[in-house]
DNA sequence: GTGAAGTTGTCAAAACCATAACAGAATGGG
DNA sequence: CCCATTCTGTTATGGTTTTGACAACTTCAC
């Protein structure tokens, strides 16, 4: 019967990627005072098939019974508890270039649960600068703020050339997920998530697409029919 | 016999994604003077499985022959054809936030093929600033500067509230790829690609990751033996 | 020349994910 | 009370992507 022991991870990535955008549209419906949803408003408010919604939800037991449409407050609530925003997660921005003071500045991040604790970069031109209320410190001060901060979560914005020696550092310092912004691969022990984010790839992938639709539109009467 | 029709779209998304990648680690190989390279080689460097890498490159027709491995030269040519960075694709940024900014400072976008050529806000204050030598241009002037510069590809970083009116106008204006940074879906008629590059899902589901692990160091002995 | 080692292109199997289908439960109207 | 309607939780179906397997080919050593 090791059934039960599943207590909400082991999720497909697929599902992972959902939750946030579930959270988001419930939030607003929240806002806005509506109090119940069904799984088919909510899809169609998403572009997504209902069952699809329903699936990902069995993965983490019943959000009602049958028969009854999901109650906003207490949906929210469930999916804060399961994403981890339950409680605003500290996190830090490591690297403050155009990119990481653009990061630090996005108040939205507050608002979604992770509040920035700590800036971080070597030039010291830049150290003492005040972004929102947080200076930016010398990345020598990882590890103390980082612990001091219970902080648990990076975004890592410095050049691809130093990112794997500042992602030794945070691990070093007890950081369990980062959010690598350079375009480089970081090896991380087990036990500590990636998440890479590549403008590149997006641009170029986009940029397929793009090429796709105009070699379409050229040659529209090439193939069948 | 429509099977030579196919020029090289309607491939699976996650195989597009990876053309990047592979691009990518091969510019990386040209640089230091690689000439040659085999899928198990490139593939193990990217932390995928070689089947996968072949598989993805069949798509496209043979890239070598059997038994030959792979040459760097050529294979980079032909992704960058495929990718359609063969020639450089000048971009807009849409919005002169400090997203906005930096992304127009970020010169990686011109090394990967993508130069911005015209930068855009509504803020009087913002106007007239020069990032790299681009001026912020008042949104009206959008259209015309497109127009002029045959730009294709947009990347949009206006509030969520904008979006779409902004959105409306990129379309109207000839773009046919949008990069939307902006946490609200976008309406584009057929023949118009958006790629989301939504930072609010990327943490969120990194928080559940670690969530996950924080969870299963506090309790490892649960479950089997 | 021949065999061994290594390679690609290609197809088949496995794993994974999305969609559809349906049983059981709640609600509301008559 | 009872039926029609609406809803969720759950399982089955269908499709896509990843992985594995192998034939055909090239190179190199001997």
């Amino acid at each position: 019967m090791s059934k039960n022991v599943r207590r909400g991870c082991d999720v497909p990535d697929a599902t992972v990627l959902r939750l946030p955008l579930y959270l988001e549209k419930l939030k607003l419906l929240q806002a806005i005072g509506v109090e119940d949803v069904s799984s088919r408003q909510l899809a169609e408010s998403l572009d997504i098939k209902a069952s699809q919604l329903r699936h990902d939800f069995h993965y983490f037991g019943g959000f009602s019974r049958p028969g009854r449409p999901y109650q906003v407050n207490k949906l929210v609530e469930a999916l804060e508890q399961i994403i981890g925003v339950a409680e605003p997660q500290p996190t830090a921005v490591v690297g403050a270039g155009h990119l990481g003071q653009a990061l630090a500045n996005y108040h939205n991040l507050d608002l979604q649960g992770f509040p920035v604790r700590g800036i971080f970069d070597v030039n010291p031109k830049l150290i003492g600068l005040e972004i929102r209320g947080q200076p930016i410190r010398d990345i020598e001060e990882l590890a103390p703020v980082i612990k001091r901060e219970h902080i648990k979560i990076a975004i890592l914005t410095v050049p691809a050339a130093h990112a794997q020696a500042v992602t030794d550092k945070l691990v070093e310092a007890g950081i369990v997920g980062i959010i690598n912004f350079a375009p480089q691969d970081l090896k991380v022990p087990k036990g500590v998530a990636v998440r890479n984010e590549r403008l590149a790839v997006g641009i170029m992938s986009l940029s397929f697409k793009v090429k796709c639709i105009l070699e379409e539109q050229e040659e529209p009467e090439l193939g069948a029919e």
